[in-house]
DNA sequence: GAGTGCATCTCGCTC
DNA sequence: GAGCGAGGTGCACTC
């Protein structure tokens, strides 16, 4: 059988089939009526209320409320779920080590419980982020400009690793800081710290923040600086030969 | 009725009870076999799967593996939901305007599908972050050291806000950055950017990070720029008049 | 295991 | 609505 599930169950139907999904690593699914404590990284108390409360195989621990993308409380994967009864009342738990964290739950009133054992092997494919438009750059340097040859990815600075380094047609040294979305004041001060380290350079050297678009304020900034902006949208293409490959074994 | 649910339902039953969870802003979740394609800031591909499907009131649209503590696809709070049904096969679809975002799920084979309309008024109440340390370091100043007085909380500079400024007891002035959890070598830069905007002053000026640890790298980094370090932990005492009041309304 | 930095970050706050 | 920063960030990657 794939899956288990009870309406209205009573506590002790609860605290078996929460207990029996756990020990057989299954996705566990709880609608009920419940309280949370958690204590860890901080501490937090969430009183009653309806909600879902699911448990990932892996350890992922998750009560969701009505609202919001976020859980409202969890625990990471890897913590250690484990369903307790006590004078009838159903508890959940969950430990988590380094950082000790802990997470308990006091159900009052299940609605519904269930569990499943979930058949799913494939994994998520994204493109688009700040490496896509990297290599993209890299392959393609006159996105950029004419004459733009890079030399160096990720290369360390005192400041942090800067994303492209290369130079231009007249040989001065680029430095292209990469940014994935809307690039704020806070890209334009970070390229401005790795130009820093090339100061003594008798060359010019130049600092050019790549992203798809940039606030105003930044802008100004970046201009009052003497750097450049270039608008590049980061690429989108899924890898189709990876799927097809992926998808014959 | 508060929640609904089928197992194993026929295509048109999956679509009538999502269709009607939807309608009546209920929180709607699904077990299925399912693929998604994701396009907006990013674009994505998942191939097919068992997964869990939750729709929540507000918009939220979250699809979870048995797998990690964050859905492998997702909607934000706002999005609008739709569920369709095209020649036997059930699609969901959300749709978000600014930016434009788009998640197409397809239905394969639905295991559970159910909703239910929960009551929960109760927000989560947490403690123990940066703000709260700001809150009792300004409460209790000798927490840092005798004879220290603060006299400014998020100053403003050009590098961005301190977070506490004040004067030792031999009056020269103190920066203090404070963190809530490890500071690593990112907080002590900040701080350092933050010092640099005092350095034509005439008087020492004082740089102490404030955090319940430091990383080692950055302790080294902190004390060749001639800053300091103290240890505190962030406070984690819950506001329990502040719950009561809650409860008597 | 710790440290660093990206993310479809989310979320709350301020302007 | 845009911008900015914190978060129990999570997560992958490096060392």
């Amino acid at each position: 059988m794939k899956f288990i599930s009870s309406e209205n169950p009573s506590s002790s139907e609860t605290f078996q089939i929460i207990d029996d999904g756990l020990r057989k690593k299954a996705m566990v699914m709880i609608f009920a009526c419940c309280k949370a404590n958690y204590d860890g990284r901080a501490r937090s108390r969430l009183g009653s209320g309806e909600r879902m409360i699911i448990l990932k195989p892996d350890g992922a621990f998750l009560i969701h409320q009505d609202r919001k993308l976020d859980p409202v409380n969890w625990q990471p994967p890897k913590s250690r779920s484990k369903v307790k009864m006590k004078e009838g009342i159903v508890y959940l738990e969950s430990i988590r080590r380094a950082p000790e964290e802990r997470l308990e739950v006091e159900i009052k009133k299940t609605h519904l419980v269930t569990y499943y054992l979930p058949e799913d092997s494939h994994d998520l494919e994204v493109t688009g982020h700040e490496k896509d438009m990297g290599k993209m750059i890299w392959k393609n340097p006159e996105i950029i400009e004419k004459g733009f040859r890079p030399t160096d990815k990720e290369y360390s600075t005192s400041h942090g690793f800067i994303d492209i380094l290369g130079k231009d047609k007249d040989g001065s040294l680029m430095i292209l800081e990469l940014k994935s979305r809307k690039a704020g004041n806070s890209a334009v001060k970070q390229l401005r710290r790795y130009l820093k380290d090339f100061e003594d350079d008798k060359k010019k050297v130049r600092g050019i923040l790549v992203a798809p678009s940039i606030t105003d304020d930044a802008l100004e900034l970046l201009e009052e600086e003497g750097m450049e902006f270039k608008s590049v949208e980061p690429p989108k293409e899924l890898n189709i030969d990876k799927k097809v490959t992926l998808d014959f074994f």
